[in-house]
DNA sequence: TTACATCGTTCGTCGTCCTAACGCAACCGA
DNA sequence: TCGGTTGCGTTAGGACGACGAACGATGTAA
């Protein structure tokens, strides 16, 4: 259809409509929903002291036990770069323990400690009421509907190795090879 | 609940199970999904040398004329500050002009070229396949309960005025204002 | 012993969002 | 006609997240 394009004075008119290419555009409603997810998720954490990867990591240790940090950075879905501060800030407030592993000195055992329950207790809390403030317009059904329908996509894209390569002939393509998470 | 969390052995195992707290929430699905999506959106634009700026900024000008620079931010979402790399990319490749408006002198007038429409007419496919791929588990009709949750979720938040300010109390809280799109 | 894999850590890249400031030009009210 | 305000394009930069590369120290298997 391509909506006339050769309007003269369009130059001004204020108009900060989006383009109808864009309306609907599951990849982008899709980031765009997102950032403002994160923005809401990270507001309300930094309000008790906390950040995102502070409560995946401290959940972690609560379901799964003391880990190592290799082992911590697979089960939370984070990079082990990344890990070394999230340990280091809740080691810093006293949530987790690092201490060396006897029993094999290259790794450092991470474990939950009773005061890094009580701030995870905490952070369910935070969490739960965020998911309830991101979530407001959708009734019971449709948030079901919803989670259901990402986790789908997310189980897809997980077993699909990812990105298969298109023809990488520009650009070394950057990128490549599956995530953790 | 509680899954156990003193079990002994648990520091190897290699168990990389995502702890039952994070797996169904709505946050964490959203953004896992994004990072997906931004990049295999990403990855299909490299391939045709475009960026994800460049569609938005070249459908826009198509779809509602030729524009200034800082009516082109608004339209298209990004931010001004890096709109000028875009055009500065797009300008390179001969997909659009931009030249001194003569009526204001402040002014930039961005326009579309013959061969910014003809890639624009090749993103049109990249964008739409890419869709496809990512949506790729789903029927068409829960393709359309998607975006439509979606749609709500982004107009909801968006007459909120983002963020009300929690308690501002440990951290300058950073990041408050609304943003452009 | 030699080769290789793993672990923790540091550093750096890239893209996104967003702020601040600059010089310039236009507009508006006095 | 002037002076202030506002808008424009541009540059620089910070904060943050996902991600890669490499290194020394350690474990493990040939």
């Amino acid at each position: 259809m391509e909506t006339s394009a050769d309007m003269p004075e369009a130059v001004d008119s204020a108009g900060e409509v989006t383009p109808s290419r864009l309306r609907g555009l599951p990849s982008r409603l899709l980031g765009h929903t997102a950032v403002y997810a994160d923005r809401l998720v990270s507001d309300r954490l930094a309000a008790v002291d906390a950040r995102r990867w502070h409560y995946a990591v401290l959940a972690s240790l609560q379901e799964a036990g003391p880990a190592s940090q290799a082992l911590l950075s697979r089960r939370a879905g984070l990079y082990h770069s990344d890990l070394v501060g999230v340990i280091n800030e809740l080691a810093d407030r006293g949530y987790v323990d690092r201490t060396p592993d006897a029993a094999d000195r290259r790794r450092n055992v991470v474990t939950i400690t009773a005061q890094g329950r009580r701030q995870l207790r905490r952070l369910d809390k935070v969490v739960a009421s965020v998911q309830d403030e991101l979530l407001a317009p959708l009734t019971a059904p449709e948030r079901d509907q919803l989670t259901g329908l990402l986790t789908r996509l997310l189980d897809h894209h997980s077993g699909a190795v990812t990105v298969p390569a298109v023809g990488g002939k520009h650009k070394p393509s950057k990128r490549a090879g599956g995530p953790t998470a």
